[in-house]
Formats: structure tokens, C-alpha cells, sequence
DNA sequence: CCCATTTCAGGCCAACTGATATCC
DNA sequence: CGGATATCAGTTTGCCTGAAATGG
């Protein structure tokens, strides 16, 4: 593995050999990506959570509680809570499914529809400030590497 | 910010637009170097801040508490803790500074030095297979552009 | 008096495991 | 019955705020 302590001849910080490695680096710039668009959704009284769902939910149409958890990557157990707060804001329906009534459809509002957009505008905004120190040919290229480094789970 | 929707004459997963938003990929891509690097240190009993704070009393040799906090970035708190784990595996000693008595000179055993031998090379493997799907020249600027991403917070 | 250091107690989540009831 | 779905209850982790005691 690379030791990419910054060179001895500058006066850098000279990073100690963890900080240097690939899962600290993505720790840390994974951190200051949640900590912009928390702090961005906060200024429409959202979090995370119920834009990544209303997200989903506007991608896929009607659809099951358990589907939404295999496609964002929750729990099906914080789903419940998840869309019990977006239902409260009407921003959601919960409708039993007549082919399988085990399942809930559902569905997003009008209402839904227009917090979602406004929410997107905020969470792009602060990708956007995530990623300004790389030039936007930079930015292609490292979402590039990044996704082959996620999908190869 | 780019709507990088798979080209939807090929057969692919076409993400949502949240997944794929940098914010997103980087905490997927986090996610999964936390899970590599917490199973191969478990595999030597120990977690990710037991590693990282060895590791960093290696490089300072005698430090005081809050000073390995603020190179790690964990919270003084919790560096509590985790300095107990360390100590009760007489891995660090703790000792009041003569010159500052607020403060513990921590300091790194020989078993300590021989354990952070282990954990290093164990935190390298996972680190390697975290990054597996890149070329070599790939890594060195994928790991460039990282560091600029997290360095302008 | 103000500041730094260490410690304890406790809350919050882009987490998890377990148990239950319903339905296919 | 086995398997999936939705719900409730509780535990874990990493990171945070608040507050105390000690000492510079």
C-alpha cells in the first residue's frame, strides 16, 4: 500500500501512515459530505433519509415499503419510520396493495412532489460545494474511479 | 451537478438520481472500506480506533491525550475509552506528564509496537482489496483527487 | 480568573439483531 | 408449512454536547 506521506521537504503536515490510506480518506471525505447536505436539507426541516426515499419513491412509482429498502439500502425496519414522518406530512400515501396485501404501495403526493424538487435543488447544491476544488473534467473522473470502487462490492 | 443516469439503451441498473450523487458513492464506498478494514482487524481482535490511535502514538511517541485526539480527529471523550482497551492489553502506558501534570504521557509497549506490526499489515490487505478494482496508476489518482476533496473542508 | 486537560453521563443516526402478526 | 412483509422493541457504533474536577 502506498505511504503517501507528504514529502519530507515541504513544510506539510505529514500525515501519519492511517490517515494516508484509501478507507480513511473516503471516511473523512464521506463525513463531510453528509455534514454538507445535512446541513442543507435542514434549511427545508428534512434530513437524509426522507429525500433519499421521496427520491425513490418518485423514481419507481407505487411501490412496496420492502422494494424501497432493497433500492436505497435502509433497513426495512427505519422505513417504517422513515415514511410514518413523510405520511405525517402528507408528502407520502400508505395504501394497502390489492394483489398482495401484505404490501403497502406507495405513492407520492402532489405536495410530495414539489418538496422533492426543492430538496434535490439543496442536496445538488451541496455536492456541488463537495466537489469544488476538482475542475469539472476532474469531477467526471472521479466519480468514475468512485463507482467502480462502490460496484465492485 | 451531473444526472449520471446509466444510457438507458443499455440494460443497466440506472440509478436513481440520490444514487448517484457523489455524496451518495462516497458513503457507499466508505461503508464498504469501514466493513474490509473492520473484518480484517477483527481477525487480530481489535477495531479501526484501537488501530488508529496505536498507530498514531507510534508516530508521536510520548503524547498527551488531546493531542491524539486532535491528529485522529476522535473526540477526547472517546479517546478515554479507547486508551483503556489499550492499556488493559498493557499495549500503551499512561503517565502523568512531569512538566504539565493535566496531562497522560501516553506511550507505546513493546507488545504495543509488535501488535501495531500485526494491525498494520492487516489494515493494508483490507485497504488493497478496497481499492482491487483499480489500476495501480488509477489508485495513485484516484487517492490525488481524494485528498484535494477532503483537504479544502 | 480564564484556559487546557481528562473524565463521566448521556443523546443522536445515511446502523444493526430479534420477535411478532399478517398474508402469499 | 416456508417465505415475504410490515411493525415494535432494544442494542451498537461514531460522533456530538454538557458538566465536572484538576492543574497551568
Amino acid at each position: 500500500m502506498a505511504h503517501t506521506r507528504t514529502d519530507p521537504g515541504t513544510g506539510e503536515p505529514a500525515l501519519g501512515h492511517i490517515q494516508s490510506l484509501p478507507s480513511w480518506l473516503l471516511n473523512r471525505a464521506s463525513a463531510r459530505g453528509r455534514r454538507l447536505v445535512a446541513d442543507a436539507l435542514a434549511q427545508d426541516g428534512m434530513r437524509m433519509p426522507h429525500h433519499a426515499v421521496l427520491s425513490a419513491v418518485a423514481d419507481l412509482g407505487p411501490v412496496a415499503q420492502a422494494e424501497l429498502g432493497r433500492t436505497t439500502g435502509f433497513d426495512p425496519k427505519d422505513m417504517v419510520g422513515i415514511l410514518n414522518d413523510l405520511q405525517a406530512q402528507e408528502l407520502i400515501t400508505r395504501a394497502p396493495d390489492p394483489s398482495d396485501r401484505r404490501k403497502n404501495a406507495i405513492t407520492l403526493t402532489a405536495e410530495g412532489r414539489k418538496r422533492l424538487n426543492r430538496l434535490t435543488e439543496l442536496g445538488d447544491a451541496a455536492n456541488e460545494e463537495l466537489l469544488s476544488a476538482l475542475s469539472p473534467a476532474e469531477r467526471e473522473l472521479f466519480l468514475a474511479l468512485l463507482a467502480r470502487v462502490v460496484d465492485q462490492g
